[in-house]
DNA sequence: CTGAAAGCGCTTACAG
DNA sequence: CTGAAAGCGCTTACAG
């Protein structure tokens, strides 16, 4: 004895009215009678009718739902990122649907074609490391589908972005070594082709020129999955070149934890003998002895702005067919937090 | 000049037939020619054609969409199961809607509603800490849509259900504890309602007991928020009661680098004046120093065994009208995992 | 082997 | 103020 789902002839048949009434006096049209639209309300509450969002969908413009294409899920910078991102949508009234590109190119461009096959209004990503090609994006606004990229972004696809300084980032850590005395400092960087780590990279090289010190290659460090292990071995690989360096600043913090980790057992002292920075401002920055000074990175902030700007060009374009979508690029402050660890 | 959407219809209007036969064509129907299955193939995949999701979804059996309500996103454990989720759903054609309760029962409750209007196929859900009846559930159960519960289940519920064995996890944890030498041993326990932390307590009493120590309820301290810095502070608090511990079992690893640091920061040393089991195996277990031993809970397993139970139950019902949702308990199991700490 | 027709649940121009 | 009709894009029993 399943129920079954309360449609609008359940509520007209019940009232003795049509379909096309109930509808309109749902969705409060002017020409129905205040009684009417009472005696509605009434029964469609009473029977807790929901709208069915398939059909709702079909018939109308926008199916309320958003898609997501993200690069991970276990990542404390991108679920604050989702956060903020759910809140949002949640706030407004859209539905979240999530997908995972695993950094794949190719999985990345199956969930566009999946999110446009299932008619999402709109689509917030962050690009994969692997892509660099956006060509897999066109169908989007081939079809005006608005996207909306935070964090990792390409600069040859037109839209909003959102995203931080990461050479500010970079620079800010970087004066902050060199201010604190340290004279050799290395660059432990992520991957060639994200932007992001570019950038932080960019910046350190910036500090150091602006500074007169002398950029060193053989103080820079390049992780392929940017994980606490790799942090840990060339924290240790560092330690053993002939002219130490007295200051790492790190592309991310797990890589910072690491370095600050094997830096210590090898018996050296943080941060009396090496200063270490490092960035996104993760919670296990905060709990690493001593604590890692860090850029924080907003990643909640990042999420909402990113939904929010996605949600006003969906909502733009319903009420005008011929707005055009945002192009334009957010960049949100950074901050250094210093901790024990410089 | 918006493209749109291929449909049905473009097809058919290419080839000089119907929408009847292409669609037949597409679904592979016995009783349409090899040629002209062909044809519609063929054109199907130079445009590029995707059905439309809603109007399928309208028409046939099922959205193939799973809801997952999750109480919190940025959360290392839960991150896990949301990949362990994404992944199975993913490999096996299910979109996901994902929805957080942020641990709140009047959220819990809202998503609840907007699920069952979405018309999912089935949900995926772990409890609100503040869910204690779970009326507001019956309307999946009233329109059968089946229900998976994960890691915070309610046994007033019928449905399969994917948990670890708490009771078991504390148990281990504790004995552990037992057999490293400690004979004062400390709890750091979750709030009361969950079933997690209430069955990790038991499972700590268990211990004691059968190891004929005392249960000493000042040993016992319960966090609200169960953060790194209620495990700060407890730790603290510990070590300054006249007969202090020599071991300290906490309900998560936040907890116990927390109460680890503290204790650090007394001064004291762990392992050697007091040894510290946390659980979950959270990264941070991994980076204090000394590393945190844990109970080891696979996130991942418990995220991509819920979701399989959820499509089978959805894919036999679609075979067979009469199929009755599963209602087992799975209990995956749990590890420890011994590191410095202990 | 192909197609005409009905219908999923809704919205909205149009008629009365 | 209310309702009959068309149509969104699809699937599937039924007819030929």
């Amino acid at each position: 004895m399943t129920k079954h789902r309360i449609t609008l002839k359940d509520i007209a048949e019940k009232l003795g009215i049509t379909v096309t009434t109930v509808s309109k006096a749902l969705r409060d049209y002017p020409d129905i009678s205040e009684d009417t639209k009472k005696k509605v309300l009434a029964l469609a509450n009473k029977l807790n009718y929901q709208p069915d969002s398939q059909a709702v969908a079909l018939r109308g413009k926008g199916s309320k739902t958003i898609g997501l294409i993200i690069p991970e899920i276990v990542h404390y910078f991108f679920s604050n990122v989702i956060k903020g991102i759910m809140d949002y949508t949640e706030a407004n009234g859209y539905r979240l649907l999530i997908t995972l590109s695993s950094n794949s190119l190719e999985l990345e461009k199956k969930q566009v074609n999946l999110l446009f096959g299932t008619k999402v209004d709109g689509v917030l990503m962050s690009l994969a490391n692997e892509t660099k090609s956006i060509k897999h994006l066109e169908i989007l606004s081939e079809y005006e589908i608005p996207l909306v990229m935070f964090d990792k972004v390409s600069d040859q696809f037109q839209c909003n972005k959102v995203t931080i300084d990461d050479v500010n980032g970079g620079y800010v850590a970087t004066t902050h070594l060199l201010r604190r005395g340290c004279k050799r400092i290395a660059h432990i960087r992520g991957p060639k082709n994200p932007l992001n780590s570019k950038g932080r990279f960019e910046g350190y090289k910036k500090a150091l020129d602006e500074y007169g010190v002398k950029f060193d290659p053989t103080l820079v460090k390049e992780c392929t999955d940017v994980t606490y292990e790799e942090g840990y071995q060339f924290g240790k690989e560092l330690m053993q070149i002939p002219n130490k360096p007295d200051g790492i600043f790190t592309v991310t913090d797990q890589v910072g934890v690491g370095a600050l980790n094997a830096i210590k057992d090898i018996g050296m002292k943080v941060p009396n003998e090496v200063k270490i920075v490092g960035f996104s401002d993760s919670q296990i920055a905060q709990v690493s002895q001593p604590a890692l000074s860090t850029i924080h990175q907003p990643g909640y902030e990042i999420g909402e702005t990113a939904a929010r700007l996605l949600i006003e060009d969906i909502e733009l374009r319903k009420k005008d067919p011929y707005h055009i979508f945002g192009s334009k690029q957010i960049i949100l402050d950074t901050h250094l937090f210093r901790r024990g660890s410089s």
